[in-house]
DNA sequence: AGCTAGAGCGG
DNA sequence: AGCCGCTCTAGCT
């Protein structure tokens, strides 16, 4: 169709049509606005039979007008041939219409010619329904809409669509050509928003920065002193590529670093004498490019970005400088952290880690921060000697005699000393313990200890009873290997805790919840070169116990601010091997950020906390631009350090890297897409360029020897850095602003760019990756290269302050009590689990074990046993896992995403149509969670019985575990909603973002109570949350329905919209009031509330409207248009058409009458046409 | 023309 | 690796 515009002749044709339609429209138009409808007469809903009900647009009668303007019909749009096309015999004719010539195209260019024809069958089919449906002269706007057909401007875009796998399917060649035809601008930006979602790339600022004094020199020199003499390895390592370094950047200076070097130990063979290889090759390649330098010197040197940089570089350049801060004030004084007055440390955790593997099998690496002097430092805890914990469950009547029921009550009543009935319960035990010990022997495990407790039980395996019970709690060492998880003994029935990992042990019975100080007592420091970390300083202990959360009453120490740096890539593609190969990298680094309060730009945009530095390299057989060594030196020079180095290989590119992010010592690093890319790539790199691992290892925290699988984890499942990645940064966090963007933010796309834009409103220079290659021709174009990979890391930090990532993530991290890093990778399921095994641990519960892979294997091995011996079990099992599927969702076959296990939440049928008078929401706060309090439904009231039958309330008085943290979510969020109220600006952003993170904490909560793999698996309980869910959105209805005669037109799991039929703002709020009060008089926690009060609505489908939200603000009133659901807010849907979509929408929604409506989305929608 | 599985929303 | 409900489209037979 866009191969012509239309014709005069079509265009004269088309107002014949126009004219009738627009009555029609007209027509349509007046019969969806509600404004005369009598209230009432389409009397209530009918709940239990769900009756639809149309009240406007029936089908058949739509499609009776649409029928009558079928003549006129066709003229309209494309067919300027006269073409009729909703003939089947016109088809071919209509497909090839308007290419030049089929046959030549197809002799041409075969390929091109057959996604064009695509292009073209698609647009027809959807005109086809266009006709049929819809008036082809633009139907009014409003029915467009319901039919979900906005006219065949939209019709056209709508080949556009994405699929699914977010690749355009059509030829992109002739999209855009199509595209271009339409509106240049929106083609264009719309083949931007496709082609690389993530691709990361650009800038157009400059660099430009005086930092400290120093020379490279002087930071060696101190970074020896401020090294403990003990460290040599890691000296030289140091040294040795810092040598390598300065010989770029300083051929003078080169004596006294070789001077230094040989005081220094030697490392072990080959990376030395690698490094120094380069060390030589540089030597080398600067004194020629000095020599050139020199010749050439006069050249004026105009910085051509200067002009053109905006923001960051202004901030980065001046006088205060990062590294006088980091290393000017205490290179002697900081040798020693400081202690409290009982010899104990204090300790800021953020990070921990656990080796799975080989001798330390079982030791947990603590990372964090101590103080020094005036500031802090990174400081890692080893903690050694990790005892396992596991609950042997005695079988049947062991302590259940009535002798031990009638000590038990004698102890309590102080008849008799406790320690006797304590003896008695050792003595009974013994079998049991004899037992325990023996298969503890079996394994080789000389030693451990054995006591009788008294614990709780109350989750979902059968044969562990109920409630509380002596059980024999077993403690040995990590490092021998687990019991079975499914032994079972003549004395015992079960054994729980086999294969709990010692860090969660740890983290659970030290209850260490989130960053948070802890005290350190009876550690030693241990010499350097057995060292385990890069961090600072390194103590080690020997137990667990001696560990502490500080106690919050005594000391008021201050949250410690932590260094975050910014990293990214340039890649170029090797075409051979098909591999990214990195030509520079950028850091930018912060080295105080808050995390315990969100940052305002002005409070860390400072240079006296910043510092930046980008490493670039040659490509391959080929040399740096001319001028660009001089250009380096001078940057160096005027910053005072080292932002701009180059080298002549990948590795030495690398090995700088390493040093770079090694002396800044990061706590967090933080990139754009950086776990899907950045991360993998360098890892990818450092092996293919074999970087030794006293090397590489720098990227984390903890010394390593071997890389581990890279691939190893789920990377193509989504987004995130695979498990062996994760491992290598050991240590430190990682902040990935996509992900995180992704989660926070709703946007339309979540490039780095379009961030940019809304977020930071600021423009992002791309930089095709094809194009990299070509930006080392010259020395401008390789200069902006450097520019635009230190802007993507500037804008990426920016993006990180901007959403409060650091101090949101932390709070989250500290209510859930699980590991920062898991918290910012968006593990929300193991969040939810770490909130409850803090809380049952707490309350001496045995909680549940992990599914580990090991179990698995042995399920499914069961499971095939099983079903060759006799599949009766087997059946039966299977039957009860999904139990759910009637009929209708044929999904059995084991993998892939399973239908729903269990029935959720209610949806009434909307009255569809536009209506005019307020319109009131109400909606329960909190639903699922407040159920969960208002009923008292936990693991540990709520009587499953054996067969899924659907369970009944609790009866309990005791309030559980799951409704009082639950109550403590609801209220933190309730506070922070409250104090939105009283925000402004980039304040209420950042409080609505940590609200919704409070909600969707507490929501997950119910999720993974119906989450088959979670950790505390409950359908029951979340069966029963959804079924009182559903009941009281009924009697809620019924109720407002019945009782106070208002009109519900629409309901959502817990939501209700009231037809007000008024006018009156005041008069509609006063009934919402009433309402409230209602409903809110039923329950004790349940709390419903205003949610939306909204002048005009078009209501369409179910989960589809649009509405004029009337919202009040600082004393004034304001109108915003909502949209719920309608094409125009899904990412996958052109530009265009959701702006056209929201033009029409706006016009519907206004005041306006029918007429001009009509009118104006009429002419709007020609002029998009043309 | 029917059907089914996803994607992507809303809750 | 939170849950379910509801369009709506692509892709298949
Ligand atoms: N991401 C979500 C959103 C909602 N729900 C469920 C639980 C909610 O309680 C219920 C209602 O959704 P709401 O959007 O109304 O959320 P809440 O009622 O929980 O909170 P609010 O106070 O914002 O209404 O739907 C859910 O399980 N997961
Ligand atoms: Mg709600
Ligand atoms: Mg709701």
């Amino acid at each position: 169709m866009a191969d012509e515009q239309p014709t005069a002749a079509g265009r004269r044709r088309g107002r014949g049509a126009e004219a009738t339609a627009r009555a029609e429209a007209l027509e349509r138009l007046k019969a969806l606005r509600r404004g005369g409808r009598r209230s009432g007469e389409s009397g209530g809903y009918d709940i239990k039979l769900e009756t639809p009900i149309y009240d406007t647009v029936e089908d058949d009668e739509y499609d009776a007008l649409v029928a009558r303007r079928k003549e006129e019909a066709r003229g309209f749009i494309v067919d300027d041939d006269g073409l009729g096309y909703g003939d089947e015999g016109q088809e071919e004719d209509w497909s090839t219409a308007g290419l030049p010539s089929s046959s030549d195209d197809e002799s041409l260019d075969g390929h091109k010619s057959f996604k064009r024809k695509r292009v073209e069958k698609k647009e027809k089919k959807e005109n086809n329904q266009h006709v049929k449906k819809s008036n082809p002269s633009l139907t009014a706007a409003a029915a467009m809409m319901g039919k979900q057909r906005l006219s065949a401007m939209l019709t056209s875009t709508a080949m556009f669509r994405k699929s699914k796998d977010d690749k355009v399917k059509e030829s992109e060649s002739v999209v855009d050509e199509v595209l271009a035809e339409f509106a240049p601008d929106d083609a264009d930006r719309e083949r931007r928003r496709r082609s690389h979602p993530v691709s990361v790339l650009s800038n157009n600022k400059s660099f430009l920065s005086v930092n400290s004094v120093q020379s490279e020199h002087q930071l060696v020199t101190k970074s020896l002193n401020s090294v403990p003499k003990e460290n040599c390895d890691l000296v030289m390592n140091s040294v040795v590529n810092q040598n390598a370094y300065a010989v770029v950047c300083d051929v003078n200076e080169e004596k006294c670093l070789i001077d230094e070097l040989k005081d220094s130990r030697p490392v072990s063979g080959v990376s030395t004498e690698l490094i120094k290889k380069d060390v030589v090759e540089l030597k080398e390649e600067v004194k020629e490019e000095t020599r050139k330098l020199n010749a050439k010197i006069s050249n004026e040197e105009k910085d051509p970005a200067l002009s053109a940089s905006a923001g960051w570089k202004a901030v980065i350049s001046g006088n205060g400088a990062a590294d006088d801060m980091k290393n000017g004030s205490n290179s002697e004084e900081l040798s020693e952290f400081e202690v409290v007055a009982d010899g104990s440390l204090p300790f800021y955790i953020v990070d921990a880690h656990e080796q799975f593997s080989g001798a330390n099998m079982g030791t947990v690496y603590l990372f964090g921060k101590v103080k020094a002097g005036n500031t802090y430092h990174s400081c890692c805890v080893v903690v050694k000697n990790m005892q396992r914990c596991v609950y042997a469950i005695p079988n049947g009547s062991l302590f259940q005699t009535d002798e031990i029921m009638k000590l038990e009550k004698d102890a309590e009543e102080s008849c008799i000393a406790p320690a006797v009935f304590r003896t008695k319960l050792q003595d009974v035990a013994s079998g049991l313990k004899s037992e325990i010990a023996k298969r503890l022997l079996s394994l080789n495990v000389s030693s451990f200890s054995m006591s009788v407790v008294k614990r709780r039980y109350a989750f979902e395996r059968s044969d562990i009873p109920i409630g509380e019970n002596y059980v024999l709690k077993l403690n040995y060492p990590f490092k021998n290997p687990p019991l079975p998880a499914d032994l079972k003994g003549e004395t015992f029935c079960a054994l729980l805790g086999t294969h709990t990992s010692a860090l969660e042990h740890f983290l659970v019975k030290r209850k260490v919840k989130g960053p948070s100080w802890l005290s350190v007592s009876k550690f030693s420091t241990c010499p350097a070169p057995q060292r385990v970390s890069w961090c600072k300083f390194e103590i080690t202990i020997d137990s667990s116990k001696d560990i502490r959360v500080s106690s919050s009453s005594k000391n008021v120490l201050e949250t410690p601010p932590v260094i975050v740096t910014a990293i990214n890539l340039k890649t170029i593609v090797n075409e051979k091997q098909d591999v990214n190969e990195i030509v520079s990298a950028s850091v930018i680094s912060c080295l105080k950020a808050k995390i315990d309060t969100p940052m305002l730009a002005s409070e860390w945009k400072k240079p006296s906390i910043l510092s930046h530095f980008t490493v670039v390299r040659k490509l391959d057989g080929g040399i740096f631009p001319m001028g660009f060594n001089k250009e380096a030196t001078d940057r160096n020079s005027k910053a005072g350090s080292n932002v701009l180095c180059s080298e002549s290989s990948e590795r030495a590119l690398l090995n700088r890297l390493m040093i770079e992010l090694y002396k800044l010592d990061s706590d967090v690093l933080v990139g754009h897409n950086i776990s899907g890319f950045d991360l993998d790539v360098l890892l990818h790199r450092v092996q293919a360029c074999r970087v030794p691992s006293s090397m590489w290892s720098k990227i984390g925290r903890l010394k390593r020897s071997e890389m581990p699988k890279l691939m190893k984890g789920r990377s193509t499942f989504g987004s995130g850095a695979s498990p062996g990645v994760m491992s290598c940064i050991a240590g430190r966090l990682l902040c990935d602003t996509y992900l995180c963007s992704r989660d926070l933010l709703k946007e339309v796309s979540y490039s780095l760019t379009q961030l940019a834009k809304t977020q930071l409103n600021k423009d992002r220079k791309e930089i095709a990756p094809h194009d990299t290659p070509r930006m080392f021709q010259t020395l401008e174009s390789l200069l902006e290269l450097i520019e635009c990979g230190e802007t993507d890391a500037w804008l990426s930090m920016e993006l990180m302050f901007h959403l409060s990532v650091l101090p949101l993530t932390r709070q989250l991290t500290n209510i859930s009590g699980n590991l920062w890093g898991k918290t910012l990778q968006g593990a929300r399921a193991q969040r939810v689990e770490y909130l409850l095994l803090h809380s049952f641990h707490a309350k001496k519960f045995i909680v549940p074990d992990k599914i580990s892979s090991h179990m698995k294997e042995n399920k499914i091995a069961k499971r095939r046993l099983s079903h060759g011996v006799g599949d009766r079990k087997a059946e039966e099992e299977n039957i009860d896992d999904a139990n759910f599927d009637d009929a209708a969702p044929h999904n059995e076959h084991g993998k892939g995403k399973k239908g729903p296990a269990y029935a959720g939440g209610l949806v009434l049928e909307p009255k569809k149509g536009l209506y005019d008078k307020y319109i009131l929401l109400l909606d329960f706060n909190s639903l699922y969670p407040s159920i969960i309090q208002e009923y008292n439904i936990c693991f540990t009231t709520v009587e499953r019985s054996p067969e899924g039958f659907g369970p009944h309330l609790p009866s309990s008085k005791t309030t559980g575990v799951l409704p009082e943290l639950l109550k403590n979510l609801v209220q933190r969020r309730k506070m922070v909603k409250s104090w939105m109220k009283n925000a402004s600006g980039l304040k209420v952003q950042q409080l609505d973002i940590q609200q919704q993170a409070l909600k969707l904490t507490a929501n997950s909560m119910y999720g993974c109570l119906g989450f088959s793999n979670s950790r505390f698996y409950a359908k029951p309980l979340a069966e029963l949350i959804t079924q009182q869910g559903r009941e009281i959105l009924r009697s809620t209805v019924d109720l407002v329905q019945n009782n106070l005669n208002l009109e519900v037109i629409y309901g959502d799991t817990d939501s209700i919209m009231i037809y007000s039929g008024l006018d009156d703002i005041a008069k509609a709020k006063s009934i919402a009031g009433k309402a409230i009060q209602e409903v809110n008089k039923k329950y004790k926690c349940l709390e419903i509330d205003l949610d939306g009060l909204y002048k005009r609505m078009l209501l369409l489908k179910k989960k589809k409207y649009a509405a004029v939200k009337v919202q009040f603000k600082d004393g004034t009133t304001y109108e915003v248009i909502e949209r719920k659901g309608l094409d125009m807010v899904r990412r996958d849907w052109s530009l265009l058409s959701k702006d056209v979509g929201d033009f029409c929408l706006s016009q519907i929604l206004s005041e306006r009458s029918c007429e001009d409506v009509v009118e104006s989305i009429h002419n709007s929608l020609m002029k998009v046409m043309s």
